[in-house]
DNA sequence: GTATGGTTGGGCATGTTTGA
DNA sequence: TCAAACATGCCCAACCATAC
């Protein structure tokens, strides 16, 4: 996905990554290095996109009026079209399915940067907005899925029927917090030079003191990996055949973090100080072997 | 208390309609 | 002609009632 190369303007640092003030900051940085790959997760506060000159022009001068005379601009399709499409464009960069709650972050951060593109009949002022979003956004991924987007065509129904058999939904879709559910190959690469790179990880695992060579080439890999366990989906016992590395303690906690961009000890230990104190009553509560477990 | 089955609302892919 | 909006059918997860 060319959009994914772009750079995006960062909010601020209360996103899920600031949690990541160890080692595996790192990791998730260095992910980042594939142009291919989302690298931040959906911000906490949607950052909306610079538009084009002309469409700039147009809400800047709506924003004018609605300031010295509280009127609304009523865009014209052409600019309505205009700005669903940059703001499908900039939330495919984090997320192509967005949630419920995430289109009324981005309708809501488009009417408070310009107020002027309120909704008088709504409650929240951007319903209509967001119900377009939606709109967009499905009609963007149909783009997407028929120009070979691999995060879509995966979830096609042609695509499942012609490989699977029955269900359609074999495959499970990418939401909540896949970033990087199922990428594209990294520029330059194709199947035939992936497979290569995993041959060459077989040696790499045997091999000792070469953690930082087998990290970058289970980066390399990544896409390569994605599709043949969420298209192919092996058992365990071939995965482990034919990606050991996966395995080790290091590399689940960096898998996590490609697919998710959370990093997975600090979250989870950050989760566990949370609730410490409610869990301890609850064991206490129950008692039997989860007593003994605390008492020990 | 746990397992099982039915119901329902929401979300998705896909195809069609509408209107500028 | 093209993109937005809409309709339809399907699936899934959550919820609830019932049985054991």
């Amino acid at each position: 996905m060319k959009s994914l190369s772009m750079p995006h303007p960062r909010d601020d640092c209360s996103t899920p990554c600031s949690l990541a003030d160890t080692d595996i900051l790192s990791s998730a940085e260095s992910t980042s290095s594939d142009s291919s790959l989302r690298s931040q997760p959906w911000p906490l506060k949607f950052q909306i996109p610079e538009f084009s000159y002309e469409v700039q022009f147009q809400l800047e001068q709506g924003n004018q009026a609605f300031l010295n005379n509280g009127t609304l601009l009523h865009p014209s399709t052409k600019l309505k079209s205009d700005i669903l499409q940059s703001l499908a464009s900039e939330m495919a960069k984090y997320k192509i399915y967005p949630s419920s709650a995430e289109f009324d972050n981005v309708a809501e951060a488009l009417i408070t940067k310009y107020p002027c593109l309120k909704e008088k009949g709504s409650v929240t002022g951007y319903y209509g907005w967001k119900i377009s979003l939606k709109y967009k956004m499905a009609n963007y991924r149909t783009r997407l899925r028929n120009i070979g987007c691999q995060e879509l065509t995966i979830n096609s129904v042609k695509e499942k029927r012609s490989g699977m058999g029955p269900g359609p939904n074999q495959v499970k879709k990418p939401r909540k917090a896949e970033v990087n559910f199922c990428p594209d190959y990294p520029p330059g690469e194709t199947k035939e030079s992936l497979e290569e790179e995993r041959k060459a990880l077989l040696l790499e695992v045997k091999k000792k003191n070469n953690d930082q060579l087998i990290k970058r080439k289970m980066e390399k890999t990544f896409a390569y990996r994605r599709q043949e366990i969420i298209k192919g989906m092996p058992f365990i016992a071939e995965v482990k055949n034919r990606w050991p590395a996966l395995f080790s303690e290091t590399e689940v906690v960096a898998e996590f973090t490609r697919i998710t961009m959370v990093p997975l000890l600090s979250t989870f230990m950050a989760k566990l100080d949370r609730y410490a104190d409610h869990l301890l009553r609850v064991f206490k509560k129950k008692g039997g072997t989860a007593k003994r477990i605390i008492s020990t």
